[in-house]
DNA sequence: CGGTTTCGCTTTTTT
DNA sequence: AGCGAAACCG
């Protein structure tokens, strides 16, 4: 395939940093790789020395999946191609020492996290929302604030009770020698400022460095980023700012502004051709995010044909909805014969994949769901992942809590306040307190010996684990802890019971993949790279095969589908309701803007005048953005009808399906 | 201490 | 509707 003269000149351009403004469609994963060829092969850079870096595993996988296909040879073997979070975390393992940690520290996720702080919560005996703690601290990392920091700032009493939990919470990660997702950016960063020496060597270790999405980048990754590049800036980013959707997350898209002020010679190409989209579409998408603000004018255009206008309908109810959509689907692939995983189905949040997912399934229709609940969320996973991070590090009491009582012990909650007492006067974890002799003045009796006995067993395991070179051992602990007749008790059905069980041994398969792999097999290593990684996200091939693909808009950037059904177009949901209340329209427009742009060739948005939520049925309004819409290029059916549903004038099948709304209500 | 029941709250998006 | 936490009982 040809490339255009922008896109040459972004892959030629070397020895400057340079910023692409791509817009959806313009092949701006095609440029990064092809760079990373040119790099490679033209300018002679060896492999190891060059990064690219993506926002998500899944693109992540996406382009290690485009280059390895372009190379079939093992030239660009030692090619680094992850996440910001990943790099982050290969540098705290490089550098522990520096940063006051142990190689075994322990990643936690989200959900510890959340378990950490309620516990914090609870001793202090301060009730106060977990959420929006976690969401406050996150942030405050995000934005580099240190706990002393804001001490100091807080005004009032309350931003001074969350100034001393964020400091209590990151004390409590280090005496688990634990760090949370935010730590692998701010850690490595904190770490490039106290240290040049350190800086240094990565500098010289990355000398080029590629950069996806740039956009989303929040404040954290980019002081991770500038430090890196140096005073040479080699390096190259691409995004675009109407597709800034990561705002909630700390993403700032003026990262793109402050990249022209602080590289005075950065060079600035715009990709504006779009090989996606039919015309019609690209006008849509395009009347649409004029709506917007932007940070840099941008005129994408295609030269593709004009194609099919893009159908808006209207539903009445969300079930009607969802049986629409398949019907659509399905007549739609009778007619032209076209594989199942040409059409998508993208929705705002995860739940409203459920009734898809059941309609899907009764009509015997492949799908394949990405997003929505991790792997490594499932329970049954995390309590084998606990086992490892204790195994591996003693002081990780999260990890403790966790499997002291899976399965069962026999050990309540008493004894466990004991054992915490009795640990913090010891300055100990939780496992090391267990075989101490004090601890019999605090506990006694079946209990002592329980936690006597697990401390024990956990240590003898612990004492050879990290020479293993296989799964083996795990997969003896789990048969001495019968985990599986534990999920077999715990589980409503055999089938769930078969399905956790499919899942651990999944997770065990797997790290037996990742074992071989490694240069040096480490379980160690294998379980922290595990952590970050996700089951879900690591989409093969063969589960994309020829199945109908549904997810969220997030999850839908950077992936392209010929038929795209954009579901649950109404106020509330897109734009979503918390949005609306803190004023941020914008951004939703983008998600929008972000699911339009995905179709190639048709485009269906729906949405519904009713729809349940919880426990009872709301009337719901069309989204705003559908009146953004230029009305010459879509196809409204069923307009304004919701607006008076006692009035409306019924089409036969609007008249059908609201006999079959009235017949399921009365049931 | 452990199992069962009830209650209450939830649904934004992800590393 | 579906899940987790608290409450309650044996």
């Amino acid at each position: 395939m040809h490339l255009n003269s922008q896109q040459q000149a972004a892959i030629h351009l070397i020895d400057k940093p340079l910023l692409v403004l791509a817009g959806a469609g313009s092949g701006k994963t095609r440029v990064i790789t092809e760079k990373i060829h040119y790099l490679l092969k033209h300018c002679h850079y060896l492999p190891e020395k060059i990064v690219a870096l993506t926002f998500t595993n899944k693109a992540a996988q996406e382009m290690q999946a485009r280059i390895s296909k372009k190379y079939k040879d093992k030239s660009t073997e030692g090619l680094t191609v992850t996440t910001f979070h990943s790099l982050g975390m290969n540098i705290i393992r490089k550098e522990y020492a520096a940063l006051g940690l142990t190689s075994r520290f322990s990643i936690l996720d989200q959900i510890d996290a959340t378990h950490l702080l309620r516990q914090l919560l609870l001793d202090q005996q301060i009730t106060f929302p977990v959420d929006e703690l976690q969401q406050q601290i996150s942030n405050w990392k995000n934005q580099l604030k240190t706990p002393e920091d804001l001490l100091v700032q807080a005004k009032t009493a309350g931003e001074q009770r969350c100034a001393k939990l964020y400091l209590a919470y990151r004390q409590a990660l280090q005496a688990y020698h634990a760090v949370d997702f935010d730590d692998l950016l701010l850690m490595p960063v904190e770490l490039f400022d106290k240290s040049p020496e350190v800086l240094l060597k990565w500098q010289q270790k990355i000398r080029y460095l590629l950069v996806d999405e740039y956009q989303d980048t929040n404040l954290a990754q980019y002081r991770l980023l500038k430090p890196l590049v140096g005073k040479e800036a080699h390096f190259t980013v691409v995004g675009d700012d109407d597709q800034a959707i990561y705002a909630w997350r700390g993403a700032q898209a003026d990262n793109l502004i402050k990249l022209t002020e602080d590289f005075p010679n950065l060079e600035v190409i715009k990709l504006e051709q779009n090989y996606r989209s039919t015309q019609r579409i690209l006008k849509v998408a395009n009347k649409l995010i004029a709506q917007n603000t932007h940070l840099f004018d941008k005129n994408l255009w295609s030269q593709l044909q004009e194609g099919e206008k893009v159908r808006v309908i209207a539903n009445s109810t969300a079930e009607n909805e969802v049986t629409r959509v398949v019907q659509e689907l399905v007549s739609h692939r009778v007619r032209f014969n076209k594989p199942y995983h040409h059409y998508a189905i993208l929705y705002r949040s995860n739940h409203q994949a459920r009734v898809f997912e059941q309609a899907l399934r009764e009509q015997q229709i492949p799908y394949h769901l990405s997003g929505g609940q991790s792997f490594f969320a499932y329970a049954e996973i995390k309590d084998i992942l606990a086992y490892c991070r204790l195994l591996i590090n003693p002081d990780d009491d999260m990890a403790f809590l966790r499997i002291i009582n899976t399965p069962r012990r026999g050990i309540g909650t008493q004894s466990l306040q004991h054992l915490s007492t009795y640990a913090k006067t010891r300055h100990t974890s939780l496992l090391n307190a267990c075989s101490e002799m004090g601890l019999s003045t605090y506990i006694s009796g079946s209990s002592l010996r329980s936690l006597a006995q697990f401390g024990e067993w956990i240590q003898h395991l612990s004492k050879n684990i990290l020479q293993e070179t296989t799964i083996e051992p795990l997969q003896k602990l789990i048969s001495e802890i019968d985990y599986n007749g534990w999920i077999q008790s715990n589980s409503k059905t055999p089938a769930s019971a078969e399905y956790k069980q499919k899942n651990v041994q999944d997770l065990l398969n797997w790290m037996q993949r990742l074992l071989t792999k490694e240069t040096t097999p480490d379980l160690g290593a294998v379980i922290q790279r595990l952590c970050l990684l996700d089951m879900l996200s690591q989409t093969s091939q063969e589960d994309i095969a020829n199945h109908v693909q549904l997810m969220t808009l997030h999850a839908a950037k950077g992936l392209e589908f010929p038929y795209v059904f954009l579901v649950g177009v109404e106020e509330d949901l897109l734009p979503h309701r918390n949005s609306i209340q803190t004023n941020n329209i914008e951004e939703e427009r983008r998600l929008l803007y972000v699911g339009i742009t995905r179709a190639q060739e048709q485009l269906t948005i729906t949405y519904a005048a009713k729809r349940q939520r919880f426990r009872t049925t709301y009337s719901t309004k069309p989204s705003r953005f559908l009146d953004e819409l230029p009305t010459d290029h879509i196809y409204w059916e069923g307009r304004g009808e919701q607006r008076n549903p006692e009035e409306k004038k019924q089409t036969g099948r609007e008249h059908l399906a609201g006999l079959k709304a009235l017949l399921n209500s009365d049931v």
